[in-house]
DNA sequence: GATAGTTTCATACAGCTGTTTGAATTGCAA
DNA sequence: TTGCAATTCAAACAGCTGTATGAAACTATC
């Protein structure tokens, strides 16, 4: 069917180049060009651009999520219903980082696509966004399973700097390249996950509530 | 001098509405609007839009670089030369938050001017952004200093994180504080970087080379 | 107070944007 | 084949964008 076939030339063109150079720079005509279809055809099949927009971030959003979802519950499940914090936090930031950082083309422009909507706020994206902090409420719920006792708030910025270090690694991945001159390797996705990780599991189970060394530092 | 007022509503007019509302949403009618100023007296007095973003984002980008460079020289010079891996970071990402964070609705709309330009890389923006690159070598150089025997990309990646925790809690407070319904406190600036602070340099004293539990837990 | 230089202003311009239109083409059932 | 609906297409539309223009208003010097 032809219908099906123009219909997702535009969604693929329209995913790669927001990804490549954002949603300020690319225009209808460039989607059109790229997807090798007629311009009037975006308003027949979405109806305008900002619901080419929203269905494009609305598929990828239920996409991100249940894959993330899918990796916490076999965490869990296989740890009998609780899983170590370094397995939610995997699967927290395991789906965007694999996606940005690997190198299927496919994976990597949905993620980048992501990225970019998560950053660069525009109206049609904005709306759907609240459904994203019932999403991660449900990470914020596993990780209190992990770590029972610690104080809610350390668990939301805990997640809270997960996700920091792993967007912006995503985000700003040639600074960091250039700053090191090529020695931290992004390449190796799997090592940038456990960094992260890492890092972000030793700032949950350590206390950070401010009485530590940083703080003292600041009161001379 | 009415020239100079002219000149500096418009700086400020366009620092505040590209802070708000982002670099794609504003025109020039909206900054001269704003600033009470007529449409031509954008290109009169900075020839193009472009110039414009420029000039506000190279002076904000010098002052910025100052305000960190103080902090850190004044942290150096207190320890003879070596300061604490604690204040070269707060030194780092103290002035992005308290500006961002704090009150003060001028500085607050500088910093947050920044970290549009630092994530929505427009054309005239992309080519001063190099500079910053040699800025934050001078950070890791000190880091380096502050750590002596930490291997070199431990100590970008301390770094890449501590700004990434830092940023991303200027974009995203607001997800932050409705995903937390409020408990986490950002009106607590210095609060909010003793944090960040708390959480980077732990990262960076403890190894974090992969060798930890999130690589086991990964490898089953 | 006349003059020269600077700054402001209303207005117009060309270019690009998303969207619409109506005709042409296609695919498919009777 | 005929007829009908779905899809594609070139062309045009109105609106907004950054920029340019030339006249008007202002400022300061003599």
């Amino acid at each position: 069917m032809s219908t099906d076939t123009t219909r997702s030339a535009i969604l693929t063109a329209a995913e790669r180049l927001y990804a490549e150079r954002g949603f300020g720079d690319v225009t209808l005509r460039d989607i059109v060009a790229a997807a090798g279809v007629n311009l009037a055809a975006v308003n027949y099949h979405f109806g305008s651009k900002d619901e080419l927009i929203a269905e494009l971030f609305v598929t990828r959003s239920i996409a991100t999520n249940r894959e993330r979802f899918n990796e916490l519950k076999a965490a869990e499940s296989a740890g009998g219903g609780r899983a170590p914090i370094e397995a939610v936090l995997r699967a927290l930031i395991g789906p965007t980082l694999r996606g940005c950082l690997g190198q299927d083309s496919e994976r990597s422009d949905a993620a980048r696509f992501m990225i970019r909507a998560a950053i660069e706020t525009i109206p049609p994206i904005r709306k759907i966004k609240n459904r994203e902090i019932d999403h991660l409420r449900k990470f914020a719920a596993a990780m209190r399973r992990s770590l029972p006792g610690k104080p809610d708030a350390e668990i939301y910025w805990g997640l809270h700097f997960a996700l920091a270090m792993a967007q912006q690694t995503v985000r700003d991945s040639e600074r960091l390249l250039r700053l090191s001159e090529g020695i931290c390797d992004l390449d190796d996705v799997d090592g940038v996950i456990d960094r992260v990780v890492a890092v972000a599991s030793l700032a949950l189970k350590t206390g950070t509530t401010g009485t530590g060394e940083a703080a003292v530092s600041r009161r001379r």
